[in-house]
DNA sequence: AACTGATCCAACCGCCTTAAG
DNA sequence: CCTTAAGGCGGTTGGATCAGT
């Protein structure tokens, strides 16, 4: 039997939230099933994370998020989760949506303005590499810590935290879009979409931390 | 009121990663 | 190891709605 495709239905929806009051998030396979839907696990999944879930915040973003996410976005590229995960009640899609429409207008205004095509922004994607945090490398870095008030970007000797003793002060520095590129190491290499997780495990670090708490306040 | 182009956003698709067997 | 199924992600599409004429 052909699943259904297109829009949710209100008796549709009904039967979702009943299914993840009843089981929980996840288990998607099992969603259609026990949950009498004639859709797909992927259509179920996608359902509640971009529309049901009740965590979902609605309306235009705030200046304060679409000033991070244009930071976010700097720093990791087109990662619409990762950016997502940092605008509380935001969706992946809704970053998405809000970045190509953005973009489709940048480029309208490029051609209404300039009368040609407006050149391709080139964007340098700068994913930091996930590094070993050795024993040496932490000692090493205890020492710059305490030699030096400022953190040396051009010679930065860590990649996913810095010293705590420099303060917030220091990650505000390194979302300056200027400072960015110097700070990650650039690894043409991993460009690729392979190497999208080698790299997760190095935001899961103080940054975040340090991004959230500056949007809470 | 009717038409048309622009915009928004929910949904789909295809690919990649991961975990289990 | 290899295979397979499931979860997850980013890019893209297309229908609905809005705004302008």
């Amino acid at each position: 039997m052909e699943v259904r495709k297109g829009s949710w239905t209100k008796e549709e929806d009904h039967l979702l939230r009943n299914y993840i009051e009843k089981y929980g998030e996840g288990r998607w396979h099992k969603v259609p099933l026990l949950a009498g839907l004639n859709r797909c696990r992927k259509s179920c999944r996608m359902r509640w994370l971009n529309y049901l879930k009740p965590t979902i915040k609605r309306g235009d973003f705030a200046d304060d998020e679409v000033d991070l996410m244009i930071r976010l976005r700097k720093l990791l590229g087109n990662r619409w989760s990762l950016i997502a995960g940092r605008l509380p009640g935001r969706t992946s899609n809704d970053v998405k949506n809000f970045w190509s429409a953005r973009r489709r207008r940048n480029i309208d205004c490029g051609i209404i303005k300039n009368s040609k095509p407006p050149e391709r922004a080139k964007t340098t994607v700068i994913r930091p590499r996930p590094r070993t945090f050795t024993k040496s490398l932490h000692q090493n870095l205890n020492a710059k810590a305490t030699s030096s008030k400022s953190i040396e970007l051009g010679n930065s000797s860590w990649s996913t935290s810095p010293p705590v003793e420099n303060g917030i002060d220091d990650w505000k520095i390194l979302l300056d879009e200027d400072l960015l590129r110097n700070f990650w190491v650039e690894d043409p290499a991993s460009m690729s979409s392979t190497d999208v997780n080698s790299t997760e495990q190095g935001f899961e670090m103080d940054l975040w931390q340090f991004l959230q708490e500056e949007t809470m306040q």
